[in-house]
Order: structure tokens, then sequence, then C-alpha cells
DNA sequence: GCCGTTTCAAAGCC
DNA sequence: CGGCTTTGAAACGG
């Protein structure tokens, strides 16, 4: 592109074009910025040369271009179905019995289930039909998606979990089919298959599985602005999950945009970008962002050698500030609790407000564009990040009120469990012991040590094969990293009888707390709990925890009205976990080993643990895994609480108690 | 529709 | 553990 080398004002408006309408482009319109022009701007080049479908529009039509976008780019909001007064007073009841359940347990907040006639009704479906060979390219069809209702929000929101479980469920079936080949010394034999897809990446793999049977959400539409079902704040371990998601369909390119020949004024239009932090021009300040442009770097040294040119997602970025597109925004974050090293944060939507051609500090052109963020939207998940990070070191400096306790546990977790109150003058949870392990009837387990045979033999790390591995159905339930693979009815890790080493694998729920974790009080949930450390989906949270009761006392206590926690009431939420019958339809849940009808309750009356203090949820981001090792009573196992998404640090942890079934059947008859 | 180009990936290796 | 290399997938656009 030819440069205009003399000295002029920074603003666009200043390369001026007969063939733009500046009626409709308020902001080429718009003042000189107050702000000196910096002697390190180069003058802007011209404008970017009409697209020819837009020159042949608005010399055709005097409707300008503006509205016309309005109408392809913002487009056909999405409709929620009118609320049910009926439903909704079923809803009230639903949260007044909740709320009275509850109070004794401190947790939260009842949120309606979606009914079947939502989820029919949803706009924005996953593909569906016969399982293409050829995948589906995405689609120019615009649409922002606007004011859902809760049930509606619920309903997207399983529906990207389900995705999202599938993704991570094929990956990680993937890598462990990958271990076993090399186990096996299949590695090096010409021919297997396994082998030849070894070295292919296993995230690459699970989501070209997606894409054969339609599973990628968002293909048939473009989405500016929210996507259904993912909040700010989330987190993403791999690029090709948001592919999948629809949250930014490049895989590689940071700007994702919908190309000049797919939209309707025949421009590019960016929808979203990812600040990774590899490009040495950014300046990033959170809020305020100066993002670079792609391009004129050479690929393999990752730097500038050659002017960026207005073109691509470049030109797209643009066009989005001319017509006031608002653009997601995703940060990379380094983090070692990541796979990849780094998270991806959805952080919310911005827009672009300026953007002006520099000079980088390779010397060489570098498009510029300043973002900020609309307001009124949640925390960015970044800076939530940085902020808990910053909270487990210096905890007084960005918080000096509200702590009432650096840990409840006073030392029996293996990490601090503070308790911080800055909403009213609640201190309750400092009423309670605590109880890190849960005590069992001694009826329950007198004689169940060794039972089932005793431990395994190994004395170095489980392998496949051993004894503990049999018990499980000949598979460990965890990954090398400790995630749990798919939920059973039963995980049996290796205990006091077997002979391995405590850093076993098979050993991972019995090590206790490996995250950071807060009782906090909030004016919507009562006592809830959140995280100082980013939770990585299928990873051991912390167990449920208090006084056994066997069944008969079960009985007498719930008479006496106390507090009790029964088993049998969640909901098996851990079949989720793992499920990829969308993809493999003849899938079937582990069903062994099987587990008995558990009539135990767990008294939290006068000890209790953190897990006490989990809000309900019936969308909820962990769920329970019942796991037996120090005894092997299969009617009194332990209540284990994983993550069923990736949770970021400070979002509040919430758990499916199971309640509202049954409240339903009592409601509705 | 094919193919070349581009791309702020991810994993493996040293 | 960090930087380098290898091997990629998908979308755009000619």
């Amino acid at each position: 592109m030819e440069m205009d080398t003399s000295p002029s004002s920074s603003v666009p408006s200043s390369a001026s074009s007969d063939s733009i309408d500046l009626n409709f482009l308020p902001f080429l319109k718009r003042e000189p910025k107050s702000e000196p022009a910096s002697p390190e701007r180069w003058p802007l080049p011209p404008p970017p040369p009409p697209p020819p479908a837009q020159a042949a529009t608005a010399a055709s039509t005097p409707m300008p271009a503006t509205p016309e976008l309005s109408a392809a780019a913002v487009m056909t909001p999405l409709q929620s179905l009118p609320p049910n007064p009926d439903e909704d007073a079923l809803f009230a009841e639903y949260y007044r019995l909740a709320s009275l359940y509850l109070s004794s347990a401190g947790t939260g907040v009842i949120v309606p289930s979606p009914t079947p006639e939502v989820a029919a009704s949803a706009v924005v479906q996953p593909g569906s039909g016969n399982a293409a060979k050829k995948r589906r390219p995405r689609s120019s069809e615009l649409v922002r998606v606007s004011s859902l209702s809760v049930r509606d929000q619920i309903y997207f929101r399983d529906l990207v979990r389900r995705a999202r479980i599938t993704f991570e469920s094929l990956r990680g079936m993937l890598l462990r089919d990958d271990e076993r080949a090399e186990a096996l010394g299949l590695a090096g034999v010409a021919g297997f298959a396994a082998v030849d897809r070894r070295r292919v990446r296993a995230d690459l793999r699970a989501a070209a599985l997606m894409g054969d049977r339609d599973l990628w959400l968002n293909r048939d539409r473009r989405i500016v602005g929210p996507i259904p079902g993912i909040s700010v704040g989330d987190a993403f371990f791999f690029r090709m999950e948001l592919c999948v998601l629809g949250l930014h369909g490049q895989v590689q390119a940071g700007i994702d945009f919908v190309s000049a020949g797919q939209s309707s004024s025949g421009e590019p239009i960016a929808t979203s970008i990812i600040v990774s932090g590899g490009y040495e021009d950014d300046d990033d300040r959170g809020d305020i962002l100066v993002y670079t442009g792609h391009g004129g770097r050479d690929p393999n040294l990752h730097k500038h050698c050659v002017d960026q040119k207005l073109e691509g997602g470049n030109l797209a970025l643009e066009r989005s500030m001319a017509y006031g597109i608002e653009i997601r925004v995703i940060r990379a974050v380094k983090t070692r609790r990541s796979p990849i090293g780094k998270v991806y944060f959805y952080d919310g939507l911005y827009k672009v407000v300026d953007f002006w051609l520099d000079r980088g500090k390779s010397g060489f052109g570098v498009y510029k564009y300043k973002m900020l963020r609309i307001e009124g939207q949640e925390a960015m998940g970044s800076l939530n990040f940085r902020l808990a990070e910053q909270l487990k070191v210096n905890a007084l400096t960005f918080r000096p009120t509200g702590y009432l306790s650096f840990d409840i546990s006073m030392g029996r977790e293996t990490m601090p469990v503070v308790l911080y109150n800055d909403v009213d003058d609640d201190r309750d949870p400092l009423l309670f012991e605590y109880l890190a392990r849960p005590i069992f009837p001694s009826s329950a387990v007198q004689g169940k040590f060794g039972e089932g045979g005793g431990g395994c033999e190994c004395t170095d790390n489980c392998s496949i094969g051993c004894y503990c591995a049999a018990r499980n159905g000949s598979e460990f339930a965890y990954d090398k990293a400790g995630a749990l693979l798919r939920g059973k009815p039963l995980v049996y890790e290796c205990g006091p009888y077997c002979r391995c080493p405590p850093s076993c694998p098979n050993r991972v729920s019995q090590k206790g707390l490996m995250n950071r974790l807060e009782v906090f009080r909030s004016r919507e949930t009562g006592w809830g709990v959140r995280s100082f450390d980013l939770i990585k989906a299928g990873t051991f949270i912390c167990e449920f925890s208090g006084i056994v009761l066997t069944h008969q006392q079960s009985e007498i206590m719930s008479v006496n009205g106390d507090c009790l926690v029964r088993p049998s009431r969640f909901p098996p939420r851990w079949l989720d976990w793992g499920d990829v019958s969308d993809v493999y339809p003849e899938y079937v849940a582990p069903n062994n080993p099987a587990v008995a009808d558990l009539k135990f309750s767990i008294d939290v009356s006068r000890a209790r643990n953190v897990a006490c203090y989990f809000s309900h949820s019936c969308s909820p981001n962990v769920f329970v895994q019942f796991v037996l090792f120090d005894h092997y009573n299969v009617s009194y196992p332990h209540l284990m609480i994983f993550a069923m998404e990736n949770i970021p640090p400070l979002r509040e942890l919430s758990i499916d108690y199971g309640m509202i079934d049954e409240w339903m059947g009592k409601l509705t008859m």
C-alpha cells in the first residue's frame, strides 16, 4: 500500500473519501481527539477502497450503509418464550422451600430448570442430522442474541457444558489410547493406525470427531456479541475448543471476522479477537486495550518484516469500528495449571473506538486498534485471575477488611480455607468444628478395611493390570495429571493396604485440598465457596465431610429436624462427566463397580467442612463422585467433589443438591 | 470448488 | 523450564 508521508491529522476523517458517506459513519466523523498526536504516529493511509458490492449498493440505493448494515449485522434478536405465570409461581415456591431447607445449612439460590418446551424453542441449536463427512463451512448469517430468559440461559449453559465435556472427554480418551498404544510397544509398528494418529494432537482430533457429527456450536449462525451459554470470565485451555463453541472461529489467527464475501455489505466484519501477548506492539490495560493488527510478520521468526496491510482481519476491525459492532475479547494468561501453560479467558465485549497506522517497535508499519470495554459486564476473567493471585500472597493489601479467619480448618486441611464476609456481620461458620474428614460409624467400617482382598502389591506407581486397576473395571479413574477421566458409580483408589507409595496417581482425592478455597458471604446466595486457584474441569476439589450416620440414626435425627445431607439425593451428575454418547451413540456410562443403595446420611449440624457451604444450582459447576480408599464398605463411600467445568478464580462453586425434582413432584401433585 | 496462503497452536524435543 | 522445531486445521480468497 502506498503511504501518504505528508504530515496530517491523526484522525481517520482527514483522509476523506468521496465514496464514503460520513453522515452514516459516526466514528469517522468525530472531532479530532483532545490528546496531541504522538510524533511516533504515522499519517494515516487513505481509507480502504470501497468493495465493489458496497459501491454498487450505494450507487443503486439512496439508503446508506449503516441502517442496512445494522439490519444485516444486528439482525434478528432471539426471542425468549414469554414467561408462564404458572411456572413462575411454581419457581417462586421452589425458592421459598429451598430457603427453608437450606437455612440451617447456610446455602443458596435455586435456579429454575429449563423445560423441554424452552429447549425446543431455543434458536441457536447445535447442528443436527446425519454425520456429514465433509464439515460444513461456517455460514455468514449474523445474529445478536439479546435478553435471554433465565431458563434459556440455563439451557444454553447446559448445551455448552455438554459440548465442552464431550470435547474434553474425547481428548482424554484419545490421549489414553495413545499411551496404551505406546505401552504396548506399538509405536514404530508400521501400519498401526493408533501410531499414525499418535503424532496428531488430541485436541484437533477431538474437534474433528465432533465436526464430523455436526456437534460444533454456532456454525449455522455467526454471533455478534455474547455467545449464549458462555459467561464473561469463563476459562478455556485450547484454541480448538473456542472454535468448537463458536466463541472464536480461527484456529490460529487472532482476529475472527465474517469475510467480505459472506457479509451482506460486502465488507468484512470482525467479531472476536484473542490477545495472546504475542505481538510486541500491544498495549493491554484491561478496560483499555490497544490491539495490533495481524500480518506483516515472518511466519517463523514472529518478527515484523514488512508493513501491515489494511486487509482481512485488519480491515474487518476497522469496519466493526465504523459500524459500532462489539468485539468479543479473549485473553491468554500464563499459568502452570494448564496442560499447555496458558489459559484463555473470555473477558467480555469491547468496542473499537480508534485505529491508526503506527510504526511498531520493529520499525515496520502496524495497525493499531484502541478498544474500550463495554461497561456493566461481569468482571474480566483475566482480571479475577490476577486479583486472586495477589490475594493469595498479599491478602490485606487488596482487601483490608472482611476477613473472619485466614484458615477455618485450623491447619486440618492441606490448604488454608479463608472465611470472608464484607457484606454483613454474620460469623456463623466460626461456630462449627472443622472436620476435614468424615467420621464413619464404627459399625460401618469395622472389619471392612481389608474387604475385597486388601490392596495391590505394586511397589512403584500402579499401572494397568494391577489389582486396583482391575477393581475399577480394568481402567484407572484418573489421568496422569490427576483429573477424573469419567464419572463412575464408584472409584476405588489405592489405600493403606496397597504397597504403592503415596505418590501413586490412583490416590487423588485422599490427598486433600489442592486449591486455595474461600468461604464468603454474598447477598445473593448467603454463604458460598470460591477458589483463588483456577480449577481445571475433572479435578478434585474437596470431600463432603461431617458425622456419618447409619440409616437408623438418620431416621431418628431427621425426626428431630437436624440438618442432614443425604448422599442418595445428589442426582448422578457423574454420568455426565466423560459422556461421549453424542459422538459414539453406543457409549454406555460405566456401571461397574456396582454401588449399593446409599441409606446413610451426613450430619453437618455440629462438625462440617468447606463443602457444606457450596450453593445449590441445577446448572452446577461441580459434582459428587463416590470413592472408596480407606475402608471398602460399598454402602459408605466418601462423597468426593469434582469440577464439572473449568472454574475460574473467584467464581462461586455450585452443586446440585437434588431437591428440585422432589419438590417438582410435590408441587405438581 | 480447489488450492495456496495465512495464521497471536500445541506438543515434543533439547 | 524456555525456546526452537515440527506438524498441524481451518478459513479466506483468488
